[in-house]
DNA sequence: TTCAATAAATGAACATGTTCAATTGTCTTT
DNA sequence: AAAGACAATTGAACATGTTCATTTATTGAA
């Protein structure tokens, strides 16, 4: 299904194309993760490819490009493991731990990677491979609504709150926190998670307490 | 006291690097607004400065530092003008709105530009002038956590929740919301500060509802 | 098989951020 | 005032992202 997979019912043309795709993904992840993003040039990636430089930019609109179409790919498995991790009959602070657990593993082992991918994502939705990226965003947050909704409906959290802006809310803490986490060094996962957890408890329980303010 | 502000008691070399400044933080600011950031290459900058190339990099270390240039002066107002508006007396809710009010008037005036500052700002640290204004964001969090400290001593929030966490969290929200903002065409003020107070009200009140999870 | 049509790949040329050795301007000392 | 020391400025040279006219490869039709 994946324009990624070189499946057997291809011609020469397609064959060819997904052979190249995978070569400059896999040039330009390793690159990226042994020198860094900024140190990196699209003429190394190319070289490193066996490309010519200008086929670099019929797969990836810029280089920037290229850090989504490297991790588009990671991020559906990621998102399907996810998301099937998620426990039911529990509370929701535990699902949402499952939930992210992954990705904070996922990062923690590439951290330096994970710091280029979220510095070049901020309001950036141009390119060809950056929108499939922003709607894998989009789908989580939606995961995210439908258990706080599931979590109202059966009597877990009160009512009253509009369920697209708790998740909203919960997804900008996630993105906040880990930023944070990604600031140090070596981001230990269960520091990260653990912080989150804390995150996610205070936002449940509320800063006023039981009495209300 | 800033090195921007040309006073009498200079000598003729500080005069002129203040005014060559000067010139520099207007002509970049003018042609980030007229054209996007992307848009405007560094010699129409120092052309329009009437300085050589070269002299622009030697106020800002590379392009990026010319948004943190322009924006450092405004932000120390910013946040000047932004902690004198915190009322006392009341909730803490009511206070922070009031602490991010100036800075929502400020963001709305100028859209495009704080987009580029925003996406630029991410993991951003080095460079002569991106120091200055992560200071700034520090000082802005530290505010929070003595309001947080202070609605905690006098009751009007539950203790046990550590103040810095709940202040970083604060300010997390704020951001992201703000780039939620920033991603609709022309944001409006008080939708913004709407869709704010509404996420505090909620991380105040929280998730669960009085009678807890 | 041959040929035209189309898609893909190529890399030289260009655009633009950044560096740095050389130059110019300012200040301090005598 | 002159000279030496130091700071600031300069722009040519360089590095690297991106474009695009040209070339090459693949496909389907005759």
């Amino acid at each position: 299904m994946s324009e990624s997979e070189i499946g057997a019912g291809m011609g020469r043309r397609e064959r060819n194309k997904a052979d190249k795709l995978r070569r400059i993904k896999e040039a330009a992840y390793r690159l990226f993760s042994e020198k860094g993003y900024d140190q990196t040039t699209t003429r190394e990636i190319s070289a490193d490819a066996g490309v010519a430089l200008g086929t670099i930019f019929t797969y990836a609109s810029h280089k920037r490009d290229l850090l989504f179409l490297i991790f588009n790919d990671r991020q559906d498995e990621l998102r399907r493991v996810s998301f099937a991790a998620i426990p039911e009959d529990t509370s929701l602070a535990d699902q949402l731990e499952a939930l992210f657990t992954p990705f904070y593993y996922h990062f923690a082992a590439e951290p330096d990677f994970t710091r280029y991918l979220l510095r070049e994502l901020t309001f950036f939705t141009d390119g060809v491979q950056a929108p499939r990226f922003q709607e894998g965003r989009l789908s989580i947050v939606k995961r995210i609504r439908e258990l706080v909704e599931d979590a109202v409906a059966d009597g877990r959290l009160a009512p009253g709150n509009p369920p697209q802006v708790v998740a909203e809310m919960l997804f900008g803490l996630y993105q906040s926190e880990l930023r944070r986490w990604l600031s140090e060094e070596t981001p230990a996962v269960n520091d990260g998670l653990h912080r989150l957890r804390t995150v996610f408890d205070i936002l449940i329980a509320g800063l006023a307490g039981p009495k209300g303010e």
